[in-house]
Order: C-alpha cells, then sequence, then structure tokens
DNA sequence: GATGAAGTGTTCACGCCATGCACAGTAACA
DNA sequence: TGTTACTGTGCATGGCGTGAACACTTCATC
C-alpha cells in the first residue's frame, strides 16, 4: 500500500481534533468512511479523479451487475485510469467496500416523536425499500462496526426507542432485531420473486422455478421432511402477491415482543437483561 | 465443464424415480445436494478419492482459516491431487460450496413436542451454537433455497410450530425469523468478541478494539450522533460477559410476539396474513 | 526563478483464483 | 481384444488484488 493522503470528503469536514487515536490501527476503511483523512491538496499535481466519482462509479456497476462487478480494474476503466491508480485514493479493495457501503445506505428516514412503534415501522420499511433497492448491500460483507450513514440510521432509531425505558444494549438489540429482519427479508424478496415479478419474467425462469419446486417436492418427501414439503405446497404461495411477502407479518411480531417487554417493564422500574 | 456423474453420495441413495425434472435446469448444486446423481462405478478407473473427503477438506480449511481458504487449489492441495481434478467431483466452485455448506448444518436437534415455546427457543439456541462453531457458514452465499440438513432443520421447526394453529406461510415466516436471529446474533458475537475472549486475546487486539471505541465516540459526537455515542459508551458493554450477548433477549423478544398473534388468534379462528 | 520534495498516474510484475481442453493412462464391457 | 468411458495431469486463459519502479507535475522553499 503506497502512503496515501486522499483528497477532501464530502460536504463535512469534520473539524474535530480527536487525532489522539492512531489511524493506522483502525479496521481498513474505517477511518476513510469518516472522513478522517487530510484534505488540503499540497504538492503534486491534481488528482484527476476523487473519492467520490471512484464510490459512484462504482455503485454503478453494482446496481447494473452485482457487487462482483465493482473490481478495482472495472471501476478504473470506466473512470479511464489504471487499476493501480484507484490506490492514490482508495487504500484497499476492501476500504472501497466500506465506502461504497456507507454511500448505499443514504440519509435515514425522519422519525415521529412520540410513537415509537410507529418510528420503528417506519424505519423497518424505509431500510427494507432500501435493501430492495440495492440488493448488493446484502452481499458486502460488514467488517467495519459503525459508519456514518450506518450509525445515523442507527441513531435515529435508538433517538425513538428512548421513551420506551428500555436500556442501551436491550435498545441496541431491538435495532439489530430489525435490521436482521429488513435484511433477511429482502433477501429472500431477492431470491424468490413475487408472482408478479415472475409473470413479467421470461419463461424460461418461470420454468426453472417450477422445475425447482418439483423437484424439490419429491426430493422432501422422499426424506419424509412432510411439514416442509406441505408448507412449500401451499396455495399462498401461487397465490397473488402479496403486499409484502411475510415482511409485514414479521415484523408485527417483532413489535408485539418488544411491546410486550416494555409495558411489563412499565409498571416495574426495573429493567434487566 | 466436463460431463460428470458422481461417485456415490453419503448413506441414503434415495431410490425415488422423481426424474421427472431435468437436472440441469436446477441451480448448481441443488441436484447434487439432494444426492440427485448416479452412484454406478463405471468403466474406466476408480476414482481415488470422494465427494465426501474433498467437503471433508474443504471444511477442515475452512475452520482453520476462514471460507476463503475453501478454494480449489488449497483443496486439491491437501488431497494430493492438482486443482482440476476436483471437478471429477464437483461441477464448480458453488456448487463445492452449497455441499459445504448442507454439510455444516449438520443433523437438527430432536424437539419436544407439546410445547412449541420450548421447541423453538432450543432449536435457535443450538442454531445459534451451529453458527458460532463453523462462523464461515454466514459466509456462504446461500445460492440454493434449500438442502437436505437445512430442509430437516425447518422440518424439525415446523413440526413443532404447527400445534400454534399459524398458517403455512406464518409458521414460515417464524422460521425466517429465527434463522435470522441467530445468524445475525452470531455474527455480532463475532465481530465484537466477548470480554472474557477479550482479556484472552493479545493485547494488540484488545487496543486496537479500544482504539476503535474512541475513534467513533469522538465522530459520533461531532456529527451529533448522540444516541449512538451514549449507548456505546454504556458501561454494560465494558461489564462482564453476558451469557449469550442480546441473543436471549431478542430470543424472547420474537417468541413473545409470536405468542401474542397465537393465543389472539385461538379465540377467532380466522387466521390472516 | 531554480530546486527539491511530494504527489500523480503508468508500466511491469507477481501470485492467486476458477475453469477449459487435450491427453495419456486405466478399467470394464462387447 | 478391442472399444469405450472414465480418471487425473499438463498446459493455458483471463480475471482478480496489489506491490514496486518510474516519469511527470506541482508547489514550497531557497
Amino acid at each position: 500500500m503506497t502512503p496515501r493522503k486522499s483528497p477532501g470528503r464530502d460536504g463535512v469536514p469534520d473539524h474535530a481534533p480527536a487525532q489522539d487515536v492512531n489511524l493506522d490501527a483502525l479496521p481498513p476503511g474505517l477511518a476513510a468512511a469518516w472522513g478522517a483523512v487530510d484534505v488540503e491538496g499540497r504538492r503534486g499535481p491534481k488528482p484527476a479523479h476523487s473519492v467520490e466519482e471512484i464510490i459512484a462509479v462504482a455503485t454503478e456497476l453494482a446496481d447494473e451487475e452485482g457487487i462482483a462487478a465493482a473490481s478495482l480494474p472495472k471501476v478504473a476503466g470506466r473512470i479511464g485510469v489504471t487499476a493501480n491508480a484507484l490506490y492514490r485514493y482508495v487504500a484497499s479493495k476492501e476500504e472501497l467496500l466500506v465506502l461504497l457501503a456507507d454511500r448505499a445506505w443514504g440519509e435515514p428516514p425522519a422519525l415521529p416523536a412520540g410513537d415509537w412503534r410507529a418510528a420503528a415501522t417506519l424505519w423497518s420499511h424505509q431500510l427494507f425499500e432500501r435493501f430492495l433497492a440495492r440488493p448488493w448491500l446484502l452481499d458486502v460483507p460488514t467488517t467495519v462496526p459503525l459508519t456514518p450513514h450506518n450509525a445515523a440510521w442507527l441513531d435515529a432509531l435508538i433517538t425513538a426507542l428512548k421513551p420506551t425505558g428500555m436500556a442501551a444494549r436491550q435498545m441496541l438489540t431491538c435495532a439489530y432485531l430489525l435490521d436482521s429482519h429488513a435484511r433477511y427479508g429482502a433477501n429472500l424478496r431477492r431470491n424468490t420473486p413475487t408472482p408478479a415479478a415472475l409473470r413479467r419474467a421470461n419463461p424460461e425462469r418461470q420454468q426453472a422455478m417450477r422445475a425447482v419446486r418439483v423437484f424439490l417436492d419429491g426430493r422432501l418427501r422422499s426424506r419424509n421432511l412432510l411439514a416442509v414439503a406441505e408448507v412449500l405446497e401451499d396455495p399462498a404461495f401461487l397465490a397473488e402477491e402479496p403486499a409484502h411477502d411475510g415482511f409485514d407479518f414479521g415484523l408485527a411480531r417483532i413489535l408485539d415482543g418488544i411491546e410486550v417487554y416494555v409495558s411489563r417493564e412499565e409498571g416495574l422500574d426495573t429493567p434487566q437483561a
């Protein structure tokens, strides 16, 4: 890795000193994601490009052909530069992925105050839609705990959950619950398209999915996995497209569960893990 | 890809005919995972190895150094054979991964009958432990809907949930809820080791995590993400190792949520999505 | 203004990966 | 005895992430 002083990052210059910590000791991409890099364009020639441009191009590629298409050679090629040139802006592929993922999160929604359940519902739906819009985000391995957008989403939710009186780690667990549900739901939707989407799809794909169904049914029964076989055969699966597959149902279960806990604790005022 | 008639697969020969579906139309690995391949060792020389051996070696490698270590050259090398030779047993890397993942699931636990909540709890805990034991399983992209072990786990849970009276897709959603919680919890645990594990770890790693904490705290505050900053600072995070981080708490919320739904529907007898 | 340090993108290079093809050898069947 | 099907090997390709050397450009300083 060549020593690197990346050029300016997005709007916020982050004037905070906070250099009390060795940036090189942090996981790759963390410092970059939070814009902890020098901004002053110093000696040499002006960089012809920018981290933002690189990430934008990588996003394009990922949108078009999945996360695997966001390779250094491909990104560089589209920008019109050598793959190695990217290392002047980004320390490693991993860092690029961290930045890419953070950008894909975008800004969190503004949540209604005073009704934590409504807020959590909105938050979950928005996140779900985010994942549907950028499915490749599910394929980016998260190697870094928190990035700015990421953290902003979390902050919004936790702020909304505060009035419930839950302890810090409980709120965090709830956040993970909702996050993972959105992720998983989006992943599921991606792998098993809705009937409507199926109708739009080409006949080959339709037939392929039918083949899978038939094949699995046979195998499941011959292995005596009857409960699963039955479920897969349920007419509901062949019916018209439900608004959100099981997403809303699952979300409601989670929120009910939280609500039970919250209202139970309300009377006690002695929360415990 | 060379045409391939793989040698025998694990115990169950799956005599079922069920060849009414074109195996080549299925997603890669599906047919192989369900053992839908010819068994008879026909003309040529006896194969010196077996799919089982290959998968076992791949598992070893993944256990030792993560999923990336389960590459064709590395697996082949440890077996003592050329990378290309593996293609006589496995159609592609992807198929290898499918088989690898299926093997890692292992057999599902026997669940107590008559108490769906106890059953679901046991199931979730066992799955959680499975993921902790084989963290790389979280890194295998699931390209195939159901594999035998996978399906067996699902079957066990759904069988246990049946007495609740939920509809098929609702049970399926519940299963996904629990599965995703176990996955996510295990992933979390992997990324943020318990205090006890930390104490055992080398001082460098400890210091690195402290650096991350300090860095993030500064950044979060300077971006006004105070709720998150507060949560991360909560003394509970520095306290002694909790039995299961937030896993049990989250699990209890999910189950509470399901219970609310189930007991609400019990009186109505008109379940709806 | 000259000079040197720092920063730019390129070229060459390496090692790793998944995978295709041709081949020599081997084992069963005709 | 061939013929045939199947085995593992060798050679090859194109992709990837990344390191090192280099020529070139800009600015800070003398």
